[in-house]
DNA sequence: CAAGACCTTTCCGTTCACGGAAAGGTTATA
DNA sequence: TATAACCTTTCCGTGAACGGAAAGGTCTTG
């Protein structure tokens, strides 16, 4: 990391410069600031994830804040969430409907009309909601089943302080379902860096 | 899915019966169950994340309740969690290093000692919870998101619903700030089949 | 204006997580 | 015992998500 984050950002602005607002950036600056690679977010928007937002004379690639809250939105789904550029392409584009039905709606004074397009918006919603909680139940189960083994390390341990001063036990065995089934003693093809995620 | 599931488990039971709780499956009848293929399963088991459990006199896989546990673990972590199958198998890991810590804990009587061994399990169970929380943080924040975006429509409709035996409106438009930056144009390469995820 | 650091597109290579065919063995049933 | 329906291993193929080199263009600084 770092190097000198490059001489200067171009002052390019050609296409029209958002008000100066803050200059827009070039791929690697956004890259390392987000913490993807150039690689990445080329593919990223091959895959149309993003759309080019603004080019320099030379078509250089040039990104204002809103692509970056967009790669940002992309990282997280993409890391925490593990979702597939697929699925995240696919979440984007509810999220684009969603704004173009906002606009329907807001262009006509229709009843019926209204109520369809928020309709269609509430089961979208619904619909992603549906996925999301599925996936957040089952995190949420895990981390509970880790935090009462946390819990059970702890007493443990705090019996173990009282004994220190104490003496005498009743080392009693200990339980604890496992979160999975059964011990085995395989495993090595997939043990080899702890560390580095991806 | 459905056939027949196949004539009878085979009442093989060589290496040694679990007290006939329940006979042991073959690989066609565990996949079917949880919702793999038997490919996967024998690329899991490859991998180290299961281990054989246990073999026919014709060498056919046969799993026991706990493989299956196992398995349907794999999944959720798979599916749900978004974990891919190297990080599964460090979690793996890391429970049975628990599992032995637990076993070595019982094995001794020197204070200091269970004092190391409490104390590694519980940076191990500390560690994975950070990962977790952090997953589980992310996504409960677009939810909490989703939510205020459907309680919003769901406002929406109540005000026309409202409308439709008032009528006079005050024709706002609305707001509500974007997940991610920006609109785009783009996509087409992405959309393809909504439905079967992964 | 020359150098150096970045950028472009194109294309081929790689890893992960399997899919699927081939060639052959096993098990329950008719 | 013969058949059907499984199973085995081995190996090659595939789509996703990039990595990386090649060949060339662009920007900024000295």
């Amino acid at each position: 990391m770092s190097r000198s984050i490059a001489p200067e950002p171009p002052g390019d602005l050609a296409t029209r410069s958002p008000i100066a607002g803050a200059p827009p950036l070039r791929i690697h600056q956004v890259a390392e600031l987000i913490g993807l690679t150039p690689r990445s977010i080329r593919y990223y928007e091959e895959m149309g994830l993003l759309s080019p937002s603004a080019r320099s004379r030379g078509s250089y690639r040039l990104f204002d804040q809103l692509d970056i809250d967009r790669l940002r939105f992309i990282k997280g789904l993409r890391d925490d969430a593990g979702f597939s550029i697929a699925e995240i392409g696919r979440l984007l584009e509810d999220e684009a409907a969603r704004r173009l039905a906002r606009e329907a709606l807001a262009s006509t004074d229709d009843p019926a009309e209204r109520h369809r397009i928020l309709s269609g918006r509430l089961s979208s919603i619904d619909d992603q909601l549906a996925g999301l909680n599925e996936k957040l139940a089952r995190l949420q189960e895990m981390v509970a089943e880790l935090q009462r083994r946390r819990r059970h390390v702890l007493e443990h341990l705090a019996e173990l302080a009282g004994d220190a001063v104490n003496a005498g036990d009743t080392a009693n065995d200990d339980d604890a379902p496992a979160l999975a089934g059964k011990a085995h003693a395989a495993g090595s093809a997939v043990a080899a860096g702890r560390g580095s995620a991806r």
